[in-house]
DNA sequence: CAAGTTTGATACAACGTTGTACCACCCGTC
DNA sequence: GACGGGTGGTACAACGTTGTATCAAACTTG
C-alpha cells in the first residue's frame, strides 16, 4: 500500500536519527533498552526490511553464495542442493543456483554474471572441458571458490569430492570375490573428472586380480540409456557376468535390460550401482550400490565454503568422502 | 594483481571523467568513437568488472529472480526449475532458489532474506498453510510475484498452474469408461491447493457417474509411502479396481504393491498417475498418467514473470496448463 | 559573422545504508 | 562547583555507480 519503507521512515516514526535506527536494526552500538524497543516496534509496524544491497555495498558484507552446477534436474544433484541450501540457510546465507547444462558458453556467462553481482562465494562443479581461462577468471577476481565432485587442474581452490577410485575398486573386488571372472564398467560419456577416477579404480582391481582386459562401456547416465547400453554390451560380451556402474540410474536401466533378456539381476548377472539414490532401495530388485549421501555431501560442501569465507587466507583444503558398499539384491555368487 | 579496479580507475587511465566512462561501459549517452575505444581498452586492460550492486542500487535495475519452492529434491520440481532457469538465462536474468521444505518459519525467513537483497521478482509455490501476513509482506514491498501450482487466496498475484480438476475428472471418467465401478483417489496429505482441486475433479466424475461414495486415501507422495498405502487400501477396500493417483511416485509405489499382492497393474487393478515424470515411461509396467511437462511449465512460468517485470501495472493473469492422458500399460478393461 | 544547432564531455546529486568521530548530558566525587 | 568517566545519541562522510542538467566547442546557415 504505502511506499517501500526506508530506514529514514522508521527513524522518523520512532523519533530518532537514522544512525540510531541503523544501530538498532543490526544490534550494534550502545542504545538504551527503551529506544531499542521503540525502534523495533516502529520497524515491525512499517514492515521494514533493510535493503541488503545498500548495506552490503557500504559494509562490504556478503551473505550470498552461488552454486554453479552442470545439471539441477538430476536426483543426486537435487539432493546435494538440498543439503547445501539447508546448511547455508541455518547460517543466514542465501543460495543462488546457476545451471550450466554442462555447456561451456553458458557456464562462462553464468560465472561472469555472478561476479558482476559481487556475491560472497562460489560452489562449483566445473562443466566438462572447462578451460584455464575460466579458472583464471575466478582467480583474478579473488572469488572464494570451492570445487565440487570435479576437481580443477591445479590445487588453487578448496575441493569437496568422493573417493571415487577407492569405491569402484571396492565394488570390483567385491564382485570378483563372488566368483565373477569378467567384469565390465558401464556408464558415463566423457573422460572427465569423476568418471576418470572411477574407471581408474575399476581398472586397478581388474589388473590386480588378473581379470583380463578391462571393458569400459560409454553411455549417458539415465535409465533408458543404461537399458540400451546393457542390451548392446550383452550381445558383444556375453561372457560378462559382473557390472560396475557409473551411477544408479544406469545400473537400474541395466537391470531392466537383464530382466528383458529373461535373466535375473543378482543371479546370472550381478550389478553394482553408484550413489544410492532413493530409487535404488525401491527398485525391483533392490540395487546393490556404492552409497554416498548426497545430502551430507551438500552440508559438508556448505561448511567448507563458510570456513573459507571466514578465513580467506587459510590454506586450501580437500575433503574426500568415502562411498560405502550397500548390499542389496542385484549381486550374488557367479553361477557355475 | 592490483586492487579491485573501480570505474574511477578506468576513467583516470583513459583520461576521461567518471561520467563518460560510465556511459561507455553501458553503451548509453553520446560518446565519440575515439574515446569510446580508449575507455574500453582501459577497462579491458585493468580487468574491470562493474559492481552490479552499486549499479543496481542507483539505477533500480534488477535482473535477478527468486524461486521460492517447497522442495527442490523432487524430480518434478527439479525439471520445472530447469525450465525456468533456461528461459531466464536466455533473457540474461539470474535465478536464486529458496527451498522452504514446506516449513512456514523457513519460508518466512527465506522471503525476508530475499526481499532484503532487493531482487527483481519472485516465483513462488506458497508453503502449506501460508498465512495472510506473508502475502501482506510481499504486497507491502511491491515485489512482482507469480504464484505457481498453489494459488493464493486472493487474486493479487499472477498465477501459473495446472488444470487439476479437469485432469482428474478425465482420468476418473477414463477408468469408468473401461468398466471400473469402484475408483479410489490415492495420494497427498494436506487439503491444500493442488490436491484439493484434484480431489474435486475426481469427486465430480464419481458423482456424475454414480460410482458410489468417493474413497480418498492420504499418503505422502513418494514410492514407498504409495506402496504401503495401497497395501492398506486394498485390505480395507478390496472392491476397488481403479486408482487415480496424486502423483506418479505414489502411482508407481501402488503398482509395486499390486504386484506384491500377486496381481498385475492394468489387469486386476488399473492405475493412473499424475505428472509423467521420467520414471513413468520406464517403470515396469509403464505407467498410464496425466502428463504435464514440468519443463514447459517452467518456461511458461518464467515468461509470465518477465512480462510482469516489463509492465508492473498490467492486470494480473492466470495461466492454466492442461494435463494430457498418456495411455501406457497400467490401465485396462475391468475384469468380469 | 551573428545566431542557432549539434556534438561531446563533465559536475553533481542521488541511491539506502553503515562506521567513525563527536557531542551533550548525567552521575558521582573530591 | 570544577572534574573525570561513563552513557546515549547524532552528524556526516563514505560505498561505486548512474541520470540529469549543464556547458564549451565546433559546425551550420541565412
Amino acid at each position: 500500500m504505502s511506499e517501500k519503507p526506508k530506514l529514514e521512515t522508521v527513524a522518523k516514526a520512532a523519533g530518532v536519527s537514522m544512525a540510531t535506527a541503523s544501530q538498532v536494526m543490526r544490534g550494534a552500538g550502545r542504545i538504551s533498552e527503551a529506544t531499542r524497543e521503540r525502534v523495533q516496534a516502529a520497524a515491525k509496524e512499517l514492515n521494514y526490511v533493510r535493503d541488503g544491497r545498500a548495506a552490503a555495498m557500504r559494509s562490504g558484507e556478503n551473505r550470498e553464495i552461488g552454486f554453479a552446477i552442470h545439471q539441477i534436474a538430476n536426483p543426486f544433484n537435487a539432493e546435494v542442493i538440498s543439503g547445501v541450501s539447508d546448511h547455508l540457510d541455518e547460517e543466514g546465507y542465501l543460495l543462488s543456483i546457476l545451471d550450466s547444462r554442462d555447456d561451456l558458453a553458458r557456464q562462462r556467462k553464468n560465472l561472469e554474471a555472478f561476479i558482476q553481482s559481487a556475491r560472497g562465494g562460489l560452489l562449483w562443479v566445473p562443466a566438462q572441458g572447462t578451460d584455464e581461462a575460466t579458472y583464471e577468471l575466478l582467480a583474478t577476481h579473488a572469488l572464494p571458490t570451492v570445487t565440487f565432485l570435479r576437481r580443477s587442474g591445479r590445487g588453487q581452490f578448496d575441493h569437496v569430492g568422493i573417493e571415487n577410485a577407492k569405491a569402484t575398486e571396492t565394488a570390483t573386488r567385491y564382485l570378483a570375490g563372488h566368483g565373477h571372472k569378467r567384469i565390465a564398467y558401464l556408464g558415463g560419456t566423457a573422460n572427465f573428472g569423476v568418471r576418470t577416477e572411477r574407471i581408474a579404480g575399476y581398472k586397478a582391481a581388474v589388473d590386480a586380480l588378473h581379470l583380463g582386459p578391462p571393458i569400459v562401456w560409454d553411455t549417458p547416465d539415465d535409465k533408458l540409456s543404461g537399458l540400451r547400453a546393457m542390451t548392446q554390451l550383452h550381445t558383444e560380451h556375453p561372457e560378462v557376468t559382473g557390472l560396475v556402474c557409473n551411477g544408479d540410474m544406469v545400473a537400474i536401466g541395466a537391470c531392466s535390460a537383464i530382466a528383458a533378456l529373461g535373466k535375473t539381476p543378482g543371479r546370472e548377472i550381478s550389478v553394482i550401482g553408484f550413489d544410492d539414490i532413493q530409487d535404488a532401495a525401491i527398485a525391483v530388485p533392490p540395487l546393490t550400490t556404492m552409497a554416498v549421501s548426497p545430502y551430507d555431501l551438500g552440508t559438508r560442501l556448505a561448511r567448507v565454503a563458510l570456513d573459507r569465507l571466514k578465513d580467506p587466507m587459510a590454506a586450501t583444503t580437500t575433503t574426500l568422502v568415502p562411498a560405502q558398499l550397500v548390499e542389496r539384491k542385484t549381486t550374488g555368487a557367479a553361477q557355475p
